[in-house]
DNA sequence: GACCCCACGTA
DNA sequence: GTACGTGGGGTCA
């Protein structure tokens, strides 16, 4: 039995870091806009640590200051670092205030990595006879790795991996874990900026290190070397010494390893909930108040356990570790990692208690109808044979009422049988008294509606309702579950594979795991749902919800499902004349450029604008070291040169033909003939839809040849047109409205043309010597303000130099004394409250407005202005939607909505009931919402979209 | 094939 | 300066 005491010293930034880049694509932000993913990404491995190993002895060790020693080595090191994201800036402070109140010795030296602080201390204490655990990703310290050092690393998803000298020795194909040092001198680690040796990756240092053991007997017999191999390292002689010096661990740093300072005392519990509560760590907190509830109990229990040398190994199943042959030596940090459940102790499907049942039979079925029947509220979800709704056949649906329980109701691949089977269930589809919970409930209201299966009753949409709640984050249902349930879903890619070739069908799927994939999706909405109501109550968001977005899902399903008529020959045809003046185009470039290359290319476009051809003496570079070449950059440079005006329309052309001209033709539906897009309700930050597969919101509209492309759009038959019915000024008149600005709310309410009104007010003129470039210029302006001007902006986009712009600006606020007021308001209203909001409350956080960083929070202050802006106009033309199919659909119209271009709306319209409707949509979209500005709508009718306009 | 970057279409 | 989505090139596995 071994009584050897244990010391875990502890690598708290490279934790930090690693825990803040698992959350990258789906960032912990709290309810106070806090991004608490490096907290959270800590403290789970932190308490992991604990929870398994019980130890006596621990220490969390920080970097203060950075490295003294090594940065007057090598000036660079550690300079290419991108800055440290303010997120774990803000996250430091808070684990400081946590590890105190759970009693946790925190160690920093001014001046020393962490790395060097740890090496002290585990050389010291090895020498007094402790096992010395280092806590740590990081493959550096390796190096420190003895008979009684080990590296401990935790895993992504709960466990860990020890290194030991054996470990350590074979990962390295080594035979001295000090050779770490020479390995790391030799490969370099572009995270650190150690150069290491040019040309030398994993694969070469350890050839070398097999034959000549170390740096400095490489470098005293590189004569063996060959061709290039030698030259490159023959010169960097002094690099490589250098090198290895700077991965070398210091164990020297003037701090003691005292026994009674390291040991593990009980926390603060109460001071710990206290923040944990603060930051909003649910479920951190639950696997707290376990961890050391459980202290007592586990103590006696490891009387019998204490005779294991090592650490207890995990018995829990942890996904597959992304940490294999590659990922070993990426640089720390930076690996993107798939999978989150770094929490370890997720509930998911097998340790939770459940009954899902696969009903597969008349007599059942109806009885689950009858079920059904009774319910007030009822989550449903379908299975489909892919992903594009109006085109899958359904595979099968799963229905939940009661938390823990649910149904799956699967479907023959025979259509016919399908629909009789589906028929059963339409009493319960068309129940209006019965609520239907769904996530994305739009997708499952196209499925049904390929089988002529309209749904009534209310709606609730989970990944709607989090829209709500936070804007900024995603929605899937998996994250939701996790974060909300503390529960991780079965994922479909265990079931199917991967999207690709290999992806199975649903249908191939074993019965039972559909079922238990497809009840477990309906179970988690269902509790979802729960949970979310409240937080809608607390967001002050309820209203908006029951009000705008869930009607809205009904109306945009109808819009998707009617999609639009395109004209493909004329497309084809269209092509053709492109494809000829691409050709013109290209063959003229190739003259002047004196070379072939590939004009779509921006590397390659770059080179021969500004390496061989030299037009500019210093051409601008994108942040990745490229030549600029966007159209910005191109326009300065048009009026001197051909080539470029020929690059510039190329360019046009190019994109036309690829974006629109061709692709159009391919989104047509077979069955319809029509274009369906697909709006996205819960996608942007400010409220807007937006629209995909294909994108019918960025239909080219401002050039000549762009105009062409909307001609293709065309009414569904000859007995209709299009009609395009478009707000005029929607975001200046909010503005107006809201800032109360009053000269600018007479130029609204007088029907002035709103851009000479400005102009006129801000060069001090009558209204009719406002010239043509002063118009424009006011127009810019007005712009800007929606999106947060400054004047280096202002004079990007038009004429004016940056002081006559910053003028321009100056005279614009002194013109318009309460818009610039109300801009500050807002800001401020953000630094208080941490968001702000829309004429209808919608709400979008903004974690970065107290930001230290000037330029984040600059942005951040831009969103304030443009925010609540954007969105109550994307609030309005909701409403109006919404009232305007009600209308249509009492009327019984044969007139459809088709569009949504965020302040425009196209209808098919019956040639019959074009003066019915024509004053029906003006109204409804202009006192959708009432303000103290009049909403303008302007109506147009064409034989295609652009004459519309 | 998956992913990032650049460029560019709209409001 | 705000908000999006798409296509081609380039790079890596």
């Amino acid at each position: 039995m071994s009584d050897q005491k244990r010391l875990f010293l502890v690598d708290a930034y490279a934790l930090i870091f690693r825990g803040y880049y698992a959350f990258i694509k789906n960032p912990r932000i709290n309810s106070k806009g806090l991004d608490t993913s490096a907290i959270m990404g800590f403290m789970n491995s932190l308490l992991d640590v604990i929870k398994r190993e019980r130890p006596d002895h621990l220490a969390v060790c920080f970097d203060k200051g950075g490295s003294v020693d090594r940065v007057e080595m090598f000036e660079a090191y550690k300079a290419n670092r991108d800055a440290t994201p303010e997120a774990i800036k803000l996250a430091v402070p808070y684990i400081y205030e946590i590890l105190k109140a759970m009693h946790i010795p925190i160690m920093v030296k001014e001046g020393f990595e962490a790395d060097d602080v740890i090496g002290t201390l585990s050389k010291q204490a090895e020498k007094e006879g402790y096992k010395v655990y280092m806590v740590t990703p990081d493959k550096d310290f390796a190096q420190l790795v003895s008979e009684n050092i080990f590296m401990y690393k935790p895993r992504f998803g709960g466990g860990y991996d020890i290194w030991g000298v054996p470990e350590v020795l074979e990962k390295f194909e080594i035979t001295d874990p000090l050779q770490v040092i020479d390995f790391l001198g030799m490969m370099g680690d572009s995270a650190d900026n150690i150069p290491g040796l040019p040309g030398v990756g994993e694969k070469t240092a350890k050839k070398f290190l097999a034959t000549y053991g170390s740096m400095e007997n490489l470098l005293a017999n590189t004569h063996e070397l060959k061709g290039k191999m030698k030259e490159k390292v023959e010169a960097a002689k002094e690099l490589g010494i250098l090198s290895k010096q700077l991965a070398t661990i210091m164990l020297d740093v003037p701090v003691t390893f005292d026994a009674d300072d390291f040991t593990l005392d009980q926390p603060d519990i109460e001071k710990v909930t206290e923040l944990f509560n603060e930051l909003e760590f649910r479920n951190l907190l639950t696997n707290f108040s376990k961890t050391f509830a459980d202290e007592n109990a586990e103590k006696v229990n490891s009387i019998e356990d204490s005779s294991d040398d090592e650490p207890k190994k995990s018995t829990k199943k942890a996904p597959p570790s992304t940490e294999g042959q590659f990922d070993l030596f990426a640089a720390p940090g930076t690996g993107s990692i798939t999978d989150e459940a770094i929490a370890s102790g997720f509930k998911n499907i097998e340790n939770t208690n459940h009954f899902y049942q696969h009903i597969n039979s008349p007599l059942s079925r109806k009885i689950l109808l009858q079920k059904l029947l009774q319910q007030k509220s009822v989550c449903f979800d379908t299975e489909t044979t892919g992903l594009k709704a109006l085109e899958v056949e359904l595979i099968g649906i799963s229905f939940s009422f009661e938390i823990g329980k649910g149904f799956y109701v699967s479907f023959p691949e025979d259509q016919d049988e399908t629909k009789t089977i589906l028929e059963e269930f339409r009493p319960f589809f068309e129940a209006s008294e019965i609520e239907k919970i769904g996530h994305n409930l739009k997708y499952d209201l196209k499925v049904l509606s390929n089988y002529n299966m309209p749904v009534k009753g209310n709606l609730f949409d989970t990944m709607i309702a989090h829209y709500l709640i936070n804007p900024d984050m995603r929605h899937n249902m998996d994250i939701l579950a996790e974060t909300y349930l503390n529960y991780q879903p079965v994922s479909i890619t265990e079931l199917i594979g991967k999207k690709g070739k290999n992806q199975l069908s649903m249908r191939v799927v074993p019965i039972n795991d559909q079922t238990e994939y497809a009840v477990e999706d309906a179970d988690i909405t269902l509790q979802l749902k729960e949970h979310f109501t409240s937080e809608l109550e607390s967001g002050n968001v309820t209203k908006l919800f029951n009000e705008v977005e869930l009607p809205l899902v009904s109306v945009l399903t109808a819009m998707e499902i009617e999609g639009i008529n395109i004209n493909t020959s004329y497309l084809n045809e269209l092509s053709v004349v492109l494809t000829d003046d691409i050709n013109r185009l290209e063959k003229n470039i190739y003259e002047h450029a004196g070379e072939e290359f590939n004009i779509a290319s921006p590397k390659q476009l770059g080179i021969v604008l500004f390496e061989n051809m030299k037009l500019v003496d210093k051409p601008k570079k994108t942040k990745t070291g490229q030549y600029a070449t966007g159209e910005d950059i191109l326009s300065y440079l048009a009026k001197d040169h051909e080539i470029i005006r020929n690059i510039q329309e190329y360019r046009q052309y190019k994109k036309l033909q690829s974006t629109y001209v061709d692709a159009l033709p391919n989104e047509v539906n077979p069955k319809t003939g029509r274009i369906h897009t697909e709006y996205m309700q819960a996608v942007a930050a400010t409220g807007r839809l937006s629209s995909n597969n294909p994108n019918l919101q960025n239909i080219p509209i401002r050039t000549e040849r762009g105009k062409g492309v909307r001609k293709a759009f065309i009414p569904r038959d000859e007995n209709y047109v299009l009609l395009a019915a478009d707000y005029s000024q929607i975001e200046l008149r909010i503005i107006a409205a809201l800032s109360e600005e009053e000269t600018m709310m007479n130029a609204f309410k007088n029907g002035e043309d709103i851009h000479a009104s400005t102009a006129a007010k801000v060069f001090n003129i009558p209204l009719d010597e406002v010239t043509r470039e002063q118009r424009s210029n006011a127009k810019t302006v007005n712009f800007g303000i929606i999106y947060g001007v400054s004047a280096f902006g202002l004079s990007n986009q038009t004429d004016l130099s940056r002081s006559e712009a910053k003028e321009l600006i100056d005279t614009y606020y002194e013109t318009y004394p309460k818009l610039k007021a109300y801009m500050a308001a807002q800001v401020d209203f953000a630094r208080d409250h941490g968001y702000v909001e829309t004429v209808l409350n919608r709400r979008r956080y903004l974690k970065d407005i107290n930001s230290r960083n000037a330029v984040v929070r600059g942005a951040a202050e831009r969103n304030a202005v443009n925010a609540p802006i954007q969105g109550s106009a994307a609030d309005i033309i909701k409403l109006a939607m919404i009232n305007i199919y009600k209308r249509f659909e009492k009327e019984n119209f044969k007139s459809k909505m088709l569009l949504q271009v965020h302040d425009e709306l196209v209808f098919d319209a019956h040639k019959d009931e074009l003066e019915i409707i024509k004053p029906i949509i003006k109204f409804e979209m202009e006192n959708a919402f009432k303000m103290s500005v009049p909403l303008d709508v302007e109506i147009g009718i064409g034989d295609n979209w652009l004459e519309a306009h």
